[in-house]
RNA sequence: CGGGGUGUAGCUCAGUUUGGCUAGAGCGCCUGGUUUGGGACCAGGAGGCCGAAGGUUCGAAUCCUUUCACCCCGACCA
């Protein structure tokens, strides 16, 4: 490719809405430009960096045994209906009126339409186990779109869902997909973590995300200190803090504390830290209330909720709810005496092991001191339950090893979903046996964009990006520095010898100075620089550098290309042969 | 959706408080010249419905009302 006959519109300066660094240098290197928030056109360098990132995952996953399709970005909301997730999924669906008056949805995720496909074409348990992927656009009506295309309204996902006889042929599947995302991620350059994840909305039972550790991930990434065990925050478990020594308490008293709601407030008036407070959460579960007590410096976690309830939704209770239960305004709830009011109250092991603590009394612009947990109210009981039901913390350790957290950037995601869309969009089989049953399926997603952002975000200096040769728009830039006639030819005829080598090589054929042509190709990130300059090539050599390193070496003219194509080969074969 | 902020040249931003002549700077772009290995220099030039609509006023980028877009924090989220 020439420089000169391509759209590379770099920028010197940052633009005023671009905050972190991959969103900044995409823009700068113009690899895309923003259509609206959210929506993003690639450009030229970009759309390449897109094409290799699709390859891999292609090449990857057809060699896992998945078959591509493609299915339709524009798809009938009377499906949605059918597994009510035009109502789960929430407002984040987007959906659109057609002139004939029928609802549509723009696909956010595509497991009605693979089921659907299913239940009409797999008959068979001989027909099973079936693995189908596309690569494919995706819209979700973000709340708020950031972070550049970390989080943006249209994105390009792959994702694949596979189809079962029983539950031992979908964990081979399963790893598998586990498997191949090692793979890809590896062949990527991506540093990259596995951690446990809840399966949250989409149902099941089992999954594994696969994160890029990075400050300015979104997701936190809670592992242990011998890095064995990793998990997403929603799912990190905590071991039962000690029980803190018995203190001779007075009995419980409620004070006046006028507009304390919050747990700020309270503190500040009673002089207390927040690990002396119980926090006390109200749940709602069709017409079932729950308490779910956690200390004043925790945060209860729903998903933790959720699972000891069997998986029923829990809603945080309304406003009226909670002043007709409690008796008071919202933030004055505590757990003496409403414990037999509601069907079940789960405490967590922080609050079970606090000596005394303070809590709302129940009582609008009242607290209580003194309150002893287990004299002021049950920690046991026939609807009591002491659980770990809160987010671990910075100090907390699990299976008695220390926890430490991170950020992270989720880049691919691996569910196990059971039967939950199969069933109700009927994608039977019959058996050897000659039961009819339920196809299990499992689903697995990769995030295409945000593996371009994750490898910025992680790869990357003062100067631009600094790209894996896999997924670099260019493997190597050719600069001659210099106009003269000569300088021109050598750089043309390297240009021309690697391409016949196949190697992906950009020629900065524009007329501007050496200044200009170094400054781009560092901001583009591409691995490996041949300068053609005046001075060496009178010695009959070119420069080479990667972008990787500060020095410069130089190479014979007649041998530069083949060298370089060797060098190019060396530099994918060390990602493309991962240890996975 | 709640809170905060910003919309002026392709980009980054002055100017708005206190209304007043032809609306500015740097970068980028075009022309000519000098340069030519790390975002050159000189001279000349093009480029604006000051986000949009309405209002106040002799007069509005500036004041008022409405509205739209974008960004940040929060809530939400395969």
């Amino acid at each position: 490719m020439r420089y000169s006959q391509t759209l590379i519109p770099t920028i010197k300066e940052v633009p005023a809405d671009a905050e972190i660094i991959s969103h900044q240098l995409m823009l700068r290197a113009g690899l895309m430009r923003k259509l609206a928030s959210g929506t993003y056109i690639y450009l030229p360098a970009g759309q390449r960096m897109l094409n290799k990132v699709i390859q891999i995952v292609r090449k990857e996953m057809n060699r896992a045994g998945a078959q591509e399709i493609t299915m339709p970005v524009i798809q009938p909301l009377e499906l949605w209906q059918k597994t009510g997730r035009d109502i789960d999924y929430g407002e984040t669906l987007g959906t659109f009126i057609d002139r004939h008056g029928r609802g549509n949805v723009l696909s956010p995720t595509a497991e009605e339409g693979f089921t659907f496909l299913a239940s009409n074409e797999i008959n068979s348990y001989k027909q099973l186990p079936m693995n189908l992927y596309q690569i494919n656009t995706k819209y979700r009506d973000e709340f708020r779109p950031r972070f550049g295309v970390l989080r943006s309204r249209e994105f390009i996902m792959k994702d694949a869902y596979s189809f079962h006889a029983d539950e031992e042929c979908l964990h081979k599947t399963y790893m598998q997909m586990y498997d191949a995302y090692c793979r890809i991620f590896e062949r990527c350059g991506l540093e990259y973590v596995i951690v446990l994840a809840e399966s949250g909305e989409m149902g099941g039972s089992g999954s594994h995300q696969f994160t890029v550790p990075c400050d300015n991930g979104e997701d936190v990434i809670v592992y242990t200190e011998d890095d064995k065990q990793a998990w997403n925050l929603e799912k990190a478990p905590a071991d039962a803090l000690p029980k803190q020594p018995a203190v001779e308490a007075a009995p419980a008293k409620n004070v006046h504390t006028p507009n304390t709601g919050k747990i700020e407030e309270v503190c500040a008036f009673l002089k207390l830290k927040p690990c002396q407070l119980i926090k006390t959460l109200i749940y709602r579960n069709g017409d079932d209330v729950m308490l779910a007590l956690v200390r004043g410096d925790h945060e209860a976690n729903p998903e933790k909720l959720t699972r000891l309830m069997d998986g029923a939704r829990l809603d945080m209770a309304e406003e009226a709810d909670i002043v007709k239960l409690t008796g008071a305004a919202v933030g004055f709830a505590g757990p003496v005496g409403l414990c037999d009011k509601v069907s079940k109250v789960f405490i967590d092991h922080g609050v079970a092991a606090m000596a005394v603590g303070a809590t709302g009394a129940n009582k609008t612009d009242y607290h209580t001191l003194n309150v002893v947990p287990g004299r002021d109210f049950p920690l046991e009981g026939e609807n009591i339950q002491i659980a770990d039901i809160r987010n671990a913390v910075e100090g907390d350790t699990y299976d008695g090893k220390k926890l430490l957290f991170k950020r992270g950037i989720e880049v691919g995601q691996v569910f196990k979903l059971g039967d939950k869309y199969s069933k109700k969009l009927g994608a039977n089989f019959l058996d050897a046996d000659g039961k009819q049953k339920s196809c299990l399926m499992g689903c697995y997603g990769i995030g295409i964009n945000r593996i371009i952002a994750s490898a910025i975000e992680n790869g990357h200096d003062e100067h631009g990006m600094i790209l894996p040769i896999t997924i670099a728009p260019w493997e190597v830039i050719v600069t001659p520095a210099g106009k003269e006639e000569d300088v021109m030819a050598a750089a043309e005829t390297i240009y021309r010898q690697l391409q016949t080598a196949g190697v992906e090589v950009l020629i900065d054929d524009r007329d501007a100075r050496g200044g200009v042509k170094f400054k781009d190709a560092d901001l583009l990130g591409i691995p490996i620089r041949v300068t053609v300059g005046k001075k060496t090539l009178a010695e009959g050599l070119v420069e080479f550098k990667l972008r990787t390193e500060s020095d410069r070496s130089t190479l014979p003219l007649n041998t530069a290309a083949q060298k370089v194509a060797e060098t190019v080969k060396d530099m994918k074969a060390k990602l493309n042969q991962p240890k996975a």
